[in-house]
DNA sequence: CGCGGCTTTGATGTTCATCAAGTAAAGTGG
DNA sequence: CCACTTTACTTGATGAACATCAAAGCCGCG
């Protein structure tokens, strides 16, 4: 699916009533200046671990995973973010230097506003610097605790988590086309290749979801809202 | 330690450079107005969850953790805090309702200051409403690179990291008093006591640490910076 | 057509939680 | 202040959960 050139447009962006609300022409006009639009294909990096911020970057459509890569090569995920959600999380405020990585997982584009421009308007508009503290805020609050929740389960339970988050958060459906792979997902949520799959197999067998290759239903919530919580 | 008089004016107090350097007379007498200290011993909760959240609260003297309660009432810590940080970490903008609770794991005091109060300094002082966003962010990041860390490591490595963790950013110091439990530092990172216990004793066995009751001290840095590399 | 990455299942071994049991320390009430 | 109770600390033994290793089928792509 080809990112279609309508939605480029900034009047359709969610954006735009979400966190330029309360901008003044004037303030809005700085915005858009400083502002570029950047489209990324599946794959592709859009920022690096260590390299210094200097724009912020939020998500007009696509999927994004951060990431950081350990001393053997393995990729352990953070998170993955949908539209509505900033691309370089928080520490944009708080730090020189990303402290992960930020990849496309499908055809995704980018808005990039220089920081400066933005600080500025922060500056001149206390309300505009209300719902960024709130955007963050609860961007980190989320990240926090899914992290947390994963951390304190068990596989069954993990994967339990990742089927309703994908279905609830990301695609608001029980069945989505998961566009990551078997390994990301279990990058993810911290497990091997193996048992990830392992795991979702025997779902399956167990009449719990359906699976074709990345295309994912959840046909029993009930079943797997229990092993949420007893995992 | 009793805490004593003396630092409860705010002339001494870390945030009034840190946080509260750009505001006006009348700007900080507003927030002076809105503020009340309190003191609370070790084992007191300050904030529950669930909670609802009506004021911006930071340490001033002691150290606090943060955690949640699971169905089977096991704790898990998400952080602990020195002076310098928020006591209600980073949601005081986006949610209405507490998400962890927050104990004291030795005599504290805290610094209470109404939401209103703030939320309206915020939207007249542009200056201190970025020193806020680079606070939260800076926190947020911190807590979730910890965690992150924390999760992709296996025991040994764990270990070492909180260790490192407590003399490097908690004491600045090779040798520290722990005021907390080894099952509560289980917590934190996320493995039972007995096998916190264990690796200390193997840590100490190996001349790494030294440990005499709550007292730790680091003897090797060297091998211990492996562990963390390696485990 | 064949190579490399993704997916899947099974077998094996390691890591870690759980259980058990005992010592030490710290509260608690008479 | 001492007996008593509870909580913290420690070590060892066992089993469960999970990672690793191995092997084979699959799919897309040059």
């Amino acid at each position: 699916m080809r990112i279609s050139y309508d939605i480029k447009s900034c009047v359709s962006c969610v954006y735009r009533q979400m966190l330029f609300g309360d901008l003044s022409d004037r303030e809005y006009e700085l915005i858009n200046e400083a502002r570029t639009e950047k489209i990324f294909r599946k794959g592709e990096v859009i920022v690096k671990e260590n390299e210094p911020i200097d724009s912020f970057l939020y998500l007009r459509q696509g999927l994004v995973k951060f990431y950081k890569t350990d001393e053997h090569g393995k990729d352990h995920l953070l998170s993955i973010t949908k539209p509505g959600d900033f691309v370089n999380l928080l520490n944009i405020f708080s730090d020189t230097n990303y402290h992960y990585s930020v990849c496309a997982l499908e055809e995704t584009m980018v808005c990039e506003v220089k920081l400066d421009a933005l600080k500025e308007v922060i500056a001149s508009n206390s309300k505009f610097a209300l719902r960024i503290l709130n955007r963050i805020g609860h961007i980190s609050d989320e990240v926090i605790l899914n992290r947390f929740e994963i951390s304190r389960k068990q596989i069954k339970g993990r994967v339990a988590y990742i089927l309703i988050y994908l279905a609830d958060q990301i695609y608001k459906n029980p069945e989505f086309r998961i566009p990551i792979t078997r390994r990301e997902l279990g990058e993810l949520i911290s497990m091997t290749t193996e048992n990830t799959i392992r795991t979702l197999s025997e779902f399956k067998n167990d009449g719990i979801i359906s699976m074709e290759g990345k295309v994912i239903t959840i046909l029993d919530y009930d079943r797997l809202h229990n092993i949420l919580k007893t995992g």
